[in-house]
DNA sequence: TTGAAAGCGTTACCAC
DNA sequence: GTGGTAACGCTTTCAA
């Protein structure tokens, strides 16, 4: 159709063939109620004719917004982050904005990553952070922020809220299925994600009566690896426990195939309940009963609450995604329950 | 430290404290050999306290590039495609580019995806197109390129070569498990991948003198639902196989579930091998045989030849990324040969 | 080896 | 309502 010229065309040429100035076609392109009905008619097929794009970098320039946001994650693979990933996305693109990604690698420091995207490139960036040091804090001042299950006392914060599902888990293996000491496979150290289970496994352990035995509570780097290791660990160390509540799902993932190898039996000897519901969740087998943490949620939240903060509409510093319990094999439930889930 | 100014230092600041003129930061900045050892050192100095960087947007529209490379995948959810993303982020960042990620709607047409990174925002865009229409070639035109996994004959492509590994895998079945109906399940009947992968089957069942029974290749949308579908129309129309060759592995371990739900047996009713090796091959039980076709090797490929083209680096048009087998229990093998392998 | 100045394509302020 | 025009921050001739 259109003769495909070497450069695309320029306000400067649709402003040409529609016999007005550039400014006027700015207008157009960005409040178009400002004008005159047969100057928008002018102007509208000059651009449909040209096939005129604003230039995005020129547009940013000359003071405008990018109509871009940042992510930023400590890694892409994996199902937690790419689902995350795609709830940014989602809501990124149906917002008419474009979305920059940057991984850091796996434990390089924060801030080598982001000022790349701090360069007056993107409106606005999403950041989980492994670890919130300050100077990485200070980077990101003065640029729309929002963190991802991180808290921070100046910066709004997107996160799950682990009590609600937790807790429904925790009653679940007590009362349900009769669980009596519960091992709880937790994070490192640091990770504030990790420490909010804790905490609400043990509140609701306390509030069940069951004392919270420090020396089943064990730690991992989330891998699969690591919750192979951890119940290798507690085995051989004789400990004795009938349940794990791990705070994500591929350490319960390792765990129950460590303890599966070692003879025991998933459900009937030892429950096990993960946390975030990944799809091999409930592909594996038995499937895993956990409590569910949409990422895809998580991230559309996260995406939803800075294009508020950019475009300056009020936001609430703190957003809470619900979490609840489901119940699949692990921690003995037929797998009947499911029936009906289908494949996304 | 430093003072923190509404407003990020520009080249003007920085010309200015170095007693410099903008255009000698500007050659700093981008080549610092042409300028004197002095010179040098003071607009080091200057840039360094100054904290200053580049403005992205307008070195792009001084007619520089963008650093930036565009991917448009389908979808971004799914160990696939996460993983396909993680590599071409590795590649892109180690190159010192930002890449901005675009999804499509589940069946949108891909251009409504593609104009926005066609609008001189990115170097160049990695593309893989669920069908290649002709609209999309035209848009595509005047801006670098790669395709992943669709052929094209004036557009470079980076695919899995599937002919080592499935020759592999079928010669595995047939020679090794003693297989001799093999079902294949495919995709969709427009998809080259899908394509490649099952004429390579059909190929080297024809070399070990097994026709390949028409009704036994059924088609499916690439979910584990649909293979579970696929298996299940098998079965009620009584076919009569003993292995099972899909061309990826979602379908496969919708098949083994399906398969086993009906009280058979895999692998001792039906041997079944994936293509793909998506991480819970290895984790599902038993653990599925496939065709490893890592995602992220392809990704990163494609993300180097890009880089390559855009910088005018001489480059094949077509990359082959080899694939093999990896044999696990659906096959009929012991896991024990996969004693050594770690979660990554 | 370095500086001056002309763009690059928009937007936004100020007149008309 | 609309047009002129000065930024926006950088790169890149062209001279010196």
């Amino acid at each position: 159709m259109t003769l495909i010229s070497k450069s695309p065309a320029t306000a400067a040429d649709v402003a040409r063939m529609a016999g007005v100035s550039t400014a006027t076609v700015s207008r157009f392109m960005n409040s178009p109620d400002l004008l005159a009905r047969d100057t928008q008619q002018a102007v509208l097929g000059a651009v449909k004719q040209l096939n005129y794009r604003p230039n995005l970098a020129a547009r940013n320039l000359a003071g405008g917004s990018t109509n871009c946001l940042g992510l930023v994650l400590p890694e892409l693979g994996g199902p937690f982050f790419s689902e995350l990933l795609a709830g940014v996305e989602e809501a990124t693109r149906e917002a008419g904005y474009h979305l920059l990604v940057a991984g850091t690698e796996p434990h390089e420091a924060f801030p080598l990553a982001f000022p790349s995207l701090n360069q007056q490139f993107v409106d606005g960036t999403i950041v989980f952070p492994d670890t919130l040091s300050p100077g990485m804090v200070e980077n990101l001042a003065g640029h729309p922020v929002v963190l991802v299950e991180v808290s921070h006392p100046s910066l709004p914060t997107v996160a799950f809220d682990p009590s609600v599902g937790v807790r429904e888990a925790i009653r679940h293996l007590v009362c349900d299925h009769g669980a009596e000491r519960i091992a709880c496979f937790a994070g490192p150290v640091g990770a504030e994600a990790s420490r909010r289970r804790e905490e609400a496994c043990a509140d609701e352990l306390r509030s069940l009566g069951l004392a919270a035995d420090p020396s089943l509570l064990v730690r991992g780097d989330w891998s699969e690896l690591a919750g192979r290791q951890m119940a290798e660990r507690l085995l051989e160390q004789g400990r004795c426990f009938d349940a794990i509540f791990s705070v994500n799902d591929e350490m319960a993932i390792g765990a129950v195939r460590e303890i599966e190898r070692t003879g025991l039996r998933v459900p009937d000897d030892v429950r096990v309940c993960g946390f975030d519901d990944i799809p091999q969740a409930r592909w594996m087998r038995p499937a895993l009963s956990t409590v569910a943490a949409p990422p895809r949620t998580l991230g559309r939240t996260a995406a939803e609450v800075l294009l508020a903060r950019i475009t300056g509409r009020p936001t609430p510093s703190d957003v809470q995604i619900p979490t609840f319990l489901v119940a699949r094999e692990t921690s003995g439930c037929g797998q009947e329950l499911e029936r009906e889930e289908n494949t996304s």
